[in-house]
DNA sequence: CTATTTGTTTATCC
DNA sequence: AGGATAAACAAATA
């Protein structure tokens, strides 16, 4: 379930291998996690090598070795990251071991992309991302370009372009929405520009404060959040009483609170 | 057995 | 040409 911050949070759980000698590297070459590179490079390459530092962007990793290699970490649906017993996962593609300690990446669906890159700066892929949401770039008046170009889509697809909401998944998706009060059906275009700069405010809001619960130790958004209660079967909007609606928007299933968003 | 899943890429159509 | 939409990818879960 990765989205902006639950990367964040998976990310710091590879901290710990930061000045620890890979010994080990255990990875089956035919899974999908690796299309589009040779698997067993890592197996030549990773060993002996140390973590000195690691970023994040949206929804994609980069972890930088010693001696410039690049490691790119996409969790897909069902990735996850960790410290811990790689063989007792039975959905581990790449176990990192040293002394009796293992860093696992794990996905059951292999959705998710690893790639490696050898060289001294950051490999290219990782330059030319759009602006983080967060960051001072991220405008108002930038976000109203990208709306305007997405014109004909539902508002809640648009969310989900990554080009301009790096990070943002399904379930900000719809808490961005419900909050600001908008109908995720809505095409972008019918939005005026009080609900854009709603949109724009909450946008931010929920970023930064998923970043500080799950980011931090993954624990969920209280019960005034949309979040908990939109999967549960008979949830309802926190803010009215009324029984949340689900229904595909946009290829994805979406969740709002019918009378709260017009 | 069927439908569903918090993501991205590709093909197809407009 | 650029943009919108649907399908495909793999495997668990309900």
């Amino acid at each position: 379930m990765p989205e902006l911050a639950e990367v964040a949070f998976y990310a710091k759980q590879w901290a710990s291998l930061k000045g620890v000698p890979i010994a080990r590297v255990c990875l089956h070459t035919w899974s999908r996690n690796y299309r589009g590179m040779d698997a067993r490079k890592l197996l030549f390459e990773l060993p002996g090598r140390t973590l000195l530092h690691w970023q994040t962007h949206g929804k994609q990793m980069l972890f930088g070795f010693s001696e410039g290699l690049w490691l790119g970490v996409h969790l897909g649906m069902t990735g996850k990251l960790y410290e811990g017993n790689g063989w007792e996962d039975p959905f581990a593609h790449l176990v990192l071991s040293a002394g009796d300690r293992d860093w696992v990446f794990s996905d059951p669906r292999q959705f998710g992309r690893i790639r490696m890159d050898i060289n001294e700066e950051e490999p290219s892929w990782w330059k030319g991302f759009p602006p983080a949401i967060l960051s001072e770039a991220f405008s108002m008046d930038y976000m109203e370009r990208f709306l305007h170009r997405r014109r004909r889509s539902p508002i809640k697809s648009v969310l989900l372009m990554q080009e301009c909401f790096p990070g943002i998944g399904n379930w900000m998706a719809d808490e961005v929405c419900w909050r600001s009060r908008i109908d995720p059906r809505r095409l972008a275009r019918s939005l005026s520009h009080e609900e854009k700069s709603v949109l724009y405010r909450e946008l931010r809001r929920v970023c930064e404060q998923a970043l500080a619960c799950i980011g931090v130790d993954y624990t969920d958004p209280p019960d005034s959040w949309l979040f908990p209660h939109r999967w549960r079967d008979g949830g309802v909007c926190p803010k009215t009483g009324i029984i949340l609606k689900r229904e595909n928007v946009g290829g994805r299933t979406t969740c709002w609170s019918p009378r709260w968003q017009r």
